[in-house]
DNA sequence: TTGTAGGCGTTATCAT
DNA sequence: ATGATAACGCCTACAA
């Protein structure tokens, strides 16, 4: 199969009868080009099915006009809705996504990286603050701006936006502490290389410490984030340190899951187990009595990141940090503690 | 900010003391090249932080290692999952994703399948069979291979990688048929644009039709997958016609949906009603008493696609036609019709 | 407003 | 095994 060769510019150019810049220009820069012609060359255009090829104007533009994430699994569905919405921001301009993502695992996210920069993306949107350190330096000696998402830098040194995972989490923990629930269990995710998910955990401790109390080990455990592995995990805390009288799930699908196995347990919720969860699927909103949790705005996270980039690469600032509002939401899996 | 410019090969093979051409062969075709200086190279590359320019590479070989998809939202479950393994199994190879979203949105594929092709993709994965007919030219005009994905051409002319929708909702049917109802309602999935949904619809109609059966419009409703849009159908069924003993769901958020609204209203299920959906997402197993449904590999479905594509482009040829089990999978959310 | 020509960073084809 | 050099397709001063 000889596979006619596509169509270049100069072609197009060949066949409105004009010279190469101004086909060039009728494309790119169409107000600098007269009327007429510019409608010659877009006739040339759709009549050879001419396509630009991306990587000469690359070499020549030094811009892709694609911007790269790389994502923890994207199948965890904040990060699906937070991927979708950042598509279609970037779609909107004109931009293309270049995605990568990985299992929580550093090296294969600077691999990534690597991967997305020699491709030439503009910017970069990464998870967290947990990174190899080449991961980020990469990024600057390119010279590609980035923007970290769902965390906040400590030290506002790099451009985030996301939220404050401890403070949402202090805030889940107080409420439970002012519904009177003393014992309380804590299923979080795996907190190796995954920031957030040690800040959520951090937040409860520092809620408790600041009323006196304190989170014994035996009360904690860490597992990926699945509903299967919050019924695990809550039959793991039932046998291993019962007595608590609520669960707080480090995200939804654990919280869920801790709720199903309740249920099956004939544990009544909120009666005898108050369950709180984080990021508000739209499942915790849908399954009676409905799960009290933090809302995250991961589309928005998804799209601010987007328009952030966007900004910066039209040479206009923004703030260095964005933080994201992440309130509470009270529904029907938390209540007084039972006897009070 | 002068920013100074990223090094190019050639000063890494001033560095390294050897021709702009060793330099080159020295990291993309490494056994072609002495030892020693292969690692003189590698130093210089090491030394200067030189990454290639990838736009540079492509435009001289005409391959930009990169892949492109065209998705519906993929924030559905089960786009996300199919999304993660075909980055997965793409970056094994040395590949990276292109990724668009659309909201079921032909216009939209079309105007995202152009950038993918212009930003160089070496290849495509898209959705389903509802297209825009220059969404395949183009691709055939650039010679572009492409994958569709989940559904299969029954002309099989196009390569695909899927499964019957029609076949495997016959199956679902036919179980609840041999259950002894008769009288079926339908959440379906919105079908303008979506040829899986309305396969399944047709599925539907076709099991009832094989037994004499028909399915009344009034028991068909067609709504956007989503739990809260299973809840609004079931409610609206039941007001517009009652008198259902089973419901079948488009998909597995719908069917979970409808679930919950029963459950809401003290419909035993399956007591006094039996509900299936479509997919197997996690949820669908977990939720007791577990939701019957089909089980449709789309993590699979994704890797899959990107083997193909490498295949492919490798030169190897692939059969046109790539189906996928989708097994029913029978679990407590169906049982024999009330009262026999 | 339009045309000419040099350059973007690599790869690949020749020699050597 | 290595070096010189012509593509690759487009953009963009600069000139006209």
């Amino acid at each position: 199969m000889p596979a006619k060769p596509s169509p270049r510019l100069a072609d197009v150019a060949r066949a409105a009868g004009v010279s190469l810049a101004t086909a060039s220009r009728a494309l790119s820069e169409p107000d600098m080009v007269r009327e007429d012609t510019r409608s010659r060359v877009q006739e040339a255009v759709a009549m050879l099915g001419y396509v630009p090829h991306g990587a000469a104007r690359a070499l020549a533009t030094r811009r892709t006009r694609t911007i790269g994430a790389v994502f923890p699994p994207v199948d965890n569905p904040i990060f699906a809705g937070a991927t979708h919405a950042l598509a279609q921001e970037l779609a909107g301009a004109g931009y293309t996504l270049l995605l990568a993502s990985h299992d929580y695992d550093a090296d294969a996210e600077l691999a990534a990286t690597r991967a997305l920069v020699e491709r030439g993306a503009d910017g970069m949107v990464l998870v967290g603050l947990d990174h190899r350190p080449e991961t980020l330096a990469l990024l600057e000696r390119a010279g590609v701006p980035y923007e970290i998402t769902w965390a906040l830098d400590p030290g506002a040194m790099i451009h985030c936006v996301g939220i404050s995972h401890r403070s949402a989490s202090i805030r889940v923990t107080q409420h439970l502490l002012d519904l009177g629930h003393r014992e309380i269990a804590v299923i979080a995710g795996d907190t190796r290389g995954n920031d957030r998910a040690r800040e959520r955990l951090a937040g409860v401790k520092d809620a408790l410490a600041a009323r006196g109390l304190r989170l014994p080990a035996r009360r904690v455990i860490e597992m990926p984030f699945s509903v299967a592995n919050g019924r695990k995990g809550f039959a793991t805390l039932l046998k291993r340190a019962p007595g608590f009288t609520a669960v707080i799930g480090g995200n939804d699908p654990l919280a869920i899951g801790a709720f199903l196995e309740a249920q099956a347990r004939g544990i009544d919720v909120p009666g005898r187990l108050s369950i709180t969860g984080f990021d508000d699927i739209e499942l915790a909103g849908e399954l009676p009595p409905g799960l009290t949790t933090v809302r995250v705005p991961s589309a928005e996270i998804g799209r601010e990141a987007g328009k952030r980039l966007l900004a910066r690469l039209a040479g206009k600032a923004v703030p260095v940090i964005r933080e994201m509002a992440a309130p509470l939401i009270v529904r029907g899996t938390t209540g007084p503690v039972a006897g009070k």
